[in-house]
DNA sequence: AGCATCTTCCAAACCGGTTTAGCGACCGGT
DNA sequence: ACCGGTCGCTAAACCGGTTTGGAAGATGCT
């Protein structure tokens, strides 16, 4: 009763072939006659044979693996439901290539730094995502220098040899700006994620072009941090304006619900004197009252595509750019027109 | 210039030594003068020699990486906060040890077993954490034929071989209990997580036994599925009972988040007609309006605990079952006396 | 028959570490 | 001067696959 598993040699042996053999047999190579690739295959199958993937990966030098290095603050984590998500989609595909997802979670900047360098050094991923990508982010001569394959998810402000997942957020912002400048607003403005962040600002561009095409004047903008905190405290600073809003397009929908219940606190009814939109579209906002207006992404999708990518490019098939759909607009209860409505002439 | 990586003999033959000699070194092993060894690793350093992470694993048959299978579906796991908190603990511990996660995210339980059985199949890990315990879960038995080490969070039903992280949420139930009786409540509802989950039945259970203890009987009691969604059904279908309950203690804040919009679009106000809890205190429990009472888990600090039992395990020293702080209740918002307060004699 | 060619398979090298067996030098004890 | 033991190190086997070079046998061509 043998206790440990099979070997190739074990199934060579009982094929009564060489382990060479087995290996080609294995792997579909040509040069086996297809009577002995069956026997071969017939015998791996009764004994129970999968080849080891440590064997494999060191032959190869390959680590059938590819990485994730996620730094955003703990607090956050939590609360960010794009991550999973994500997650998820890119499951879904690298599980049908028998490929693996390695995670790090690194709190600081500079432990990113370090997350990638181990990764690499370890060679345990062949490949990695790259998440929100900041300015002129500095991951990018990094993973070049580590000889790193990666996909970035968005297009960088530098130039890259990666190919990028590009995934728009500003037709949704501007969908919502038009939605809220039919419904009457005039002064609409925008609560931010943080600044460094690419997605932030494109976000933040998106709100100001839709405004400055509509004919008005962009209103005032804080940047925060996604947090319910800092979702509640920038809501405070708009409202506390002498000329304060009467729309708010908040950068995910998480701050745009603590700002909701901030509006409500001072006594202000949503959306009949304030109207707010979210981004993302969480199965929560929906389910809030009032139900949230928000913009419906797919971070699954672009997951599932970008680990594909990645796998191509690993595989050396480094394609072009993929274009994601762009994101939708849902219109929900927590949009209404303002509370004195602009006069036309 | 060499492109590739120096390997171990690279550094043997600049430190004028064998390989042996190197292995030996490096891993700090007696048998090595100290004068060798220093200028062994001077060299290593100076050749920036790292041990290939491959080799060591086939080697020593050893992944230096841990699994965790996550089988929620899709749309669920944006909305829990739970588990990247928990993954963020579990890495700060496994970083230090250099060690790796290996994520999978599957749908169904039946590929949750596949999920299993690839990740020992593979060796990719040297063993894994089992979260979201469920009633005799078949997943126990799976880990033991496959012979790999498991971590299990919470104390499963049936007999296993695994040091358990024992998280209770009873205490903190048992306190959101508790506070409502004080308050004056009599009629206090339960909207449960899925039946078959071992955390939802011992939620559920602290919350009867409080009751009792109280001297109160249960009131109804609805099994829900952690979602919005489903939050709001079971609101609504305790709202719809002919005696509808004044207080509802939810089995997390998403479901209580929801539980409170239907219970304002119905015109009840919470928490002047009736009280709400929740469960996981998310960062936004305490930025919507009213600001959630919920009851407090440390997911982060249990990932650590979790990470570091098993890592002993794995190198052999199973250790016993560690016990961590209770739940806590965080009284906010959303709880008050109810409406018609019971007149004490 | 003789020779080139193709097919099928094997033996051995290789990936880059760890670990064991053993060898020579040095030590102290008698 | 001899013996036994420890120290410091090397050579070689090993982990379990993949890949290369070449041998043996079958086939085709002249």
């Amino acid at each position: 009763m043998s206790q440990r598993r099979p070997t190739i040699i074990d199934v060579a042996r009982a094929a009564g072939v060489s382990k060479g053999a087995v290996s080609f047999a294995l792997n579909g190579r040509p040069g086996v006659a297809e009577e002995t690739r069956r026997r071969i295959l017939a015998v791996a199958k009764e004994l129970g044979w999968t080849p080891s993937h440590r064997a494999r990966a060191l032959s190869n030098s390959r680590a059938f693996a590819v990485g994730l290095v996620l730094a955003r603050p703990p607090e956050l984590l939590g609360a960010d439901p794009f991550f999973p998500a994500f997650i998820a989609g890119v499951e879904r595909v690298l599980a049908e290539q028998s490929q693996a997802l390695v995670l790090q979670v690194v709190t600081s900047q500079r432990a990113e730094e370090n997350g990638y360098r181990r990764l690499a050094a370890d060679g345990r991923v062949d490949g990695v995502f790259l998440l929100d990508l900041r300015v002129a982010d500095p991951r990018i001569a990094l993973l070049e220098e580590l000889r790193l394959p990666a996909v970035t998810l968005g297009r960088p402000d530098v130039p890259t040899p990666f190919p990028a997942v590009l995934v728009d957020d500003r037709p949704g912002i501007a969908a919502a700006v038009r939605h809220l400048v039919e419904l009457g607003h005039r002064h609409v403005a925008h609560v931010a994620g943080p600044d460094d962040f690419l997605h932030g600002s494109a976000r933040r561009d998106a709100w100001e072009n839709a405004l400055r095409d509509a004919g008005l004047s962009p209103g005032p903008c804080v940047s925060s941090d996604f947090s319910a905190a800092g979702g509640a405290r920038a809501t405070h600073h708009l409202l506390d304006l002498a000329d304060s809003p009467s729309a708010i397009i908040y950068a995910n929908d998480v701050m745009a619900m603590a700002g909701m219940a901030v509006a409500r606190e001072r006594g202000l009814d949503v959306p009949g004197q304030l109207s707010v939109t979210g981004f993302d579209d969480t199965e929560l906002a929906a389910h809030i009252s009032p139900a949230l207006t928000s913009v419906r992404t797919d971070p699954s999708g672009w997951g599932g595509v970008a680990a594909r990518t990645l796998l191509d490019l690993i595989d050396g098939n480094g394609g072009p750019d993929v274009e994601m759909p762009p994101a939708q607009l849902v219109v929900r209860a927590s949009t209404a027109p303002p509370p004195t409505p602009h006069q036309s002439p």
